[in-house]
RNA sequence: UGGGGUAUCGCCAAGCGGUAAGGCCUCGGUUUCUGGUGCCGAUAUUCGGGGGUUCGAAUCCCUCUACCCCAUCCA
């Protein structure tokens, strides 16, 4: 099990739920619309939802969320079932939809009609829309809401029998037409579509929306936690209210949300991915460029490659872009301890030896020292070899350790070969080389001395085999394309005539393999013929020679980063009104409380009126001020006056302690959130505890030595400088005491120690 | 613009009043018959900005700013 150290909050409300009993067992489910090819977004929810059921001892459901007959077909449902079970999850039971819910969902319109809270609208789409209203403007409830439970009755059942055309009539919600949230305002709950269904067929007329059909499905499957992405968090208060007014038999379930992944230099819209392939910008649905599962599947990724990314971006409420950089490391890591090393020529150039006769097999480990597999094959020797174009060069830049005409380097698994010279054609470029070998210098039983600075891979011209290699490059040339303008021309390279070793066509000892030095390729499962073998490339090694040479063929990036101090637009604060300046005025003179305390007092009515009041019982405006202004307001951010638990009375009383210093007000705080939990008397609270504040050096002395003797490390620290390492060892100190030593006599006991 | 969200390193992301986790990227060094891997090390005096409360603030309060979502009979 991957539990990572720290829990992602929905593990952690989970966790809680689990904890506090509101839940036996934890039931999620991975919901998707079939109406498109799953992406590694759909991965990232599916390794939430299955994970999360996984870590928790529960169950998920895979459930097609099909309502929309217009846009599903069972194809994607096919290709979503696939990804699941590919990724290495099993859903709980089968396969579930909600279209066989139909009935049901049905039946639960029909009782909301019986409660007067749906009603059939016979209003245009236009005018619906316009009704509205807009996000400033309160909208206003159709005529047709008036209609009698009888009425709704009847028209919503001629509805469902077919009776009527597409648009003439929805069935709505019955909510508040001028509600803050837009979703609020009556939202629809069914329309009338006379379409075929990939699954329900031609029996129903009338679909549920996505907003009735989704909360009741999940309450229908005894769903726990119903996960979705951000953009549904509007619709959250329609899911609790369908499943409130409902009156069902409890538990029910509760939405929580996440943010959707993105990746950047791909995209992840369905409308974009769509596109992309309905246009023939890429071969299909699993063309290996597309952040498509099937694409990864097909490029060669693993699906533990897959999880472990996602595993590693987290979960959390952030929009934010991953760097590809992150899913490149996933699948590099994982494939670089399971697959073996071979050679691949990628841009041949030939390579006489002119001093070797004969043919030889060498032995070549399929896997090296650092893993731990074992398998060999032979690899064919002979006079003539290819090695790469790129690892020769007459004219090297620094630093460079393949083969020049000076330097020597060693054939992976064979020997070490001097360069003697340069063959070239018409144009001047380079067709051929002439080398010699070092006899004494075979791997594993060099006894040349000769020290070279690299290996090399290369392939015996005589029984190499030509394979077609496909090189795929990022799909848009853009961080964060928008359309098909940004795509990168390039993202697509084939080599036709690649030369690999024998033993990878006639062997097959995998599918996947590491060209050494190169990166790791794929046999493609589709195209691969033994006539034409074809490898896809997965993802390259990372390459620090390349890296230098690209960075210092561009401009010498002197910049360090300009560090400009970020420079914030200050916003205009509306001012007072008249009473609220009068207030300020009073608080800022005669109650002398600072400017910024005053303000946060006059602005706001419920605070000023509570202040005040306490201010009769306890003449102490500066503390009774930064109580109220600071801990009260946070009680009252949420509820009204008349529902705290505690009054400004109590909280005078608390205000009392801090001033004659019978508390610190780091207890204070403390004493105040008891207060307002359970409205009992500060005194009473401090009092149970056994909070009051111990401020006698005598009595902190021997804890602070107890906290300085633990921490040897860190008090070598504070003594070289970390001065802010002060607070920890006040932290500690408080914290043996339950918080009741006098923070400030701590402070300085604790400074005089450690000078 | 009303409502709902979100801001912590180049990119993700922990952190919930007491020493700013971790991963990716990057940069050094080391090992290496892969310029891979491994190993070792570096990289946020500061948490969107400004104030306030506190002995002590990324965490509490006020305020401003930026970005995302919502006005489909899509999901």
């Amino acid at each position: 099990m991957i539990m990572s150290e720290h829990k992602d909050f929905l593990r952690t409300i989970v966790e809680e739920d689990l904890k506090s009993g509101k839940y036996q067992e934890v039931h999620t489910r991975f919901p998707p619309e079939p109406n498109g090819f799953p992406h590694i977004g759909h991965a990232k929810s599916i390794a939430i939802n299955f994970g999360i059921a996984r870590d928790y001892h529960g169950r998920c459901n895979l459930r097609m969320d099909d309502t929309n007959p217009t846009t599903e077909d069972t194809r994607y449902v096919e290709a979503l079932k696939d990804a699941v079970q590919w990724l290495g999850f099993e859903w709980d039971n089968s396969v579930r939809y909600t279209s066989d819910y139909f009935p049901k969902l049905y039946d639960y319109a029909v009782e909301l009609i019986k409660m007067g809270k749906a009603y059939v609208d016979s209003l245009t789409e236009e005018e619906i829309r316009e009704y509205r209203g807009t996000v400033t403007e309160p909208g206003r409830r159709s005529k047709y809401a008036e209609r009698s439970v009888e009425e709704n009755l009847d028209l919503f059942e001629r509805m469902k029998k077919g009776e009527f055309k597409d648009g003439e009539h929805v069935l709505r919600a019955k909510i508040d037409m001028s509600a803050a949230n837009m979703k609020m305002r009556d939202p629809l709950l069914y329309r009338i579509r006379h379409a075929h269904h990939y699954r329900a067929g031609d029996e129903w007329h009338v679909y549920p929306m996505y907003d009735f059909a989704h909360c009741l499905s999940d309450y229908i499957e005894g769903i726990t936690h119903s996960i979705c992405t951000l953009e549904f968090e509007n619709n959250r208060d329609i899911y609790d209210w369908v499943l409130d007014e409902l009156n069902l038999t409890p538990p029910r379930p509760y939405q929580h949300e996440f943010a959707r992944l993105s990746i950047n230099y791909t995209v992840m819209s369905k409308r974009l991915l769509l596109e992309l392939v309905n246009k023939g910008r890429v071969s299909g649905w699993d063309d290996p460029r597309l952040p498509t599962i099937a694409g990864y599947r097909r490029r060669g990724y693993t699906p533990e490659s897959i999880l472990n990314f996602c595993d590693s971006i987290g979960v959390a409420k952030a929009n934010s872009t991953v760097d590809v950089a992150q899913l490149e490391f996933a699948i590099r890591n994982d494939l670089n301890t399971k697959v073996p090393r071979v050679m691949c020529v990628l841009d041949p150039l030939k390579v006489t030896i002119e001093n070797y006769e004969g043919a030889e097999e060498l032995d070549g480990p399929y896997y090296p020292d650092d893993v731990p597999k074992e398998g060999s094959r032979k690899i064919p020797f002979s006079k003539e070899i290819y090695i790469e174009r790129d690892d020769f060069t007459e004219n090297p830049p620094k630093g460079y350790y393949r083969l020049t005409p000076e330097q020597p380097v060693r054939l992976r698994h064979a020997y070490i070969i001097t360069c003697k010279e340069v063959i070239r054609d018409a144009d001047g470029k380079i067709t051929e080389i002439k080398a010699e070998y070092h006899p004494g210098s075979k791997s594993g039983l060099d006894t040349s001395g000769i020290k070279v600075k690299s290996a090399i891979q290369w392939v015996d011209a005589a029984t190499a085999k030509r394979v077609e290699v496909r090189l795929y490059d990022r799909l848009f040339k853009d961080e964060a394309p928008e359309g098909l303008e940004d795509i990168n021309p390039d993202s697509l390279k084939v080599i036709k005539d690649a030369l690999i070793e024998p033993a990878v066509i006639a062997d097959k000892p995998d599918e996947r393999f590491q060209f050494e030095r190169q990166g790791y390729f794929y046999a493609d499962p589709v195209d691969y013929t033994d006539e034409v073998p074809v490898f896809n490339k997965i993802v390259g090694l990372k390459d620090s020679w390349s890296k230098k040479t690209k960075a210092s063929e561009k401009a010498p990036r002197s910049e360090r980063k300009p560090q400009v101090k970020k420079v914030q637009v200050e916003g205009e604060v509306t001012p007072m009104s008249e009473s609220e300046q009068a207030r300020f005025d009073r608080y800022t003179g005669e109650r002398k409380l600072n400017s910024e305390v005053a303000n946060t007092l006059a602005r706001d009515e419920k605070l000023s009126a509570f202040y005040e009041e306490a201010l009769a019982v306890l003449e102490s405006p500066v503390t009774l001020a930064n109580i109220v202004a600071n801990e009260v307001a946070r009680e009252l951010k949420e509820k009204q006056a008349d529902a705290l638990k505690f009054t400004a009375k109590q909280i005078a009383e608390l205000v009392k302690m801090i001033d004659d210093e019978t508390i610190s007000s780091k207890i204070a705080k403390q004493v105040f959130e008891e207060m307002a939990q359970t409205g009992e008397n500060p005194a009473e609270i401090v009092e149970a505890k056994g909070l009051v504040q111990i401020s006698d050096p005598a009595l902190i002395l021997p804890i602070i030595d107890e906290v300085i003797a633990n921490n040897p490390d860190n008090v070598a620290k504070f003594k070289a400088g970390n001065t802010k390492l002060l607070g920890f060892f006040v932290g500690q100190v408080l914290k043996t005491t339950g918080g009741k030593a006098n923070p400030q006599v701590v402070n300085e006991l604790v400074a005089e120690k450690l000078k």
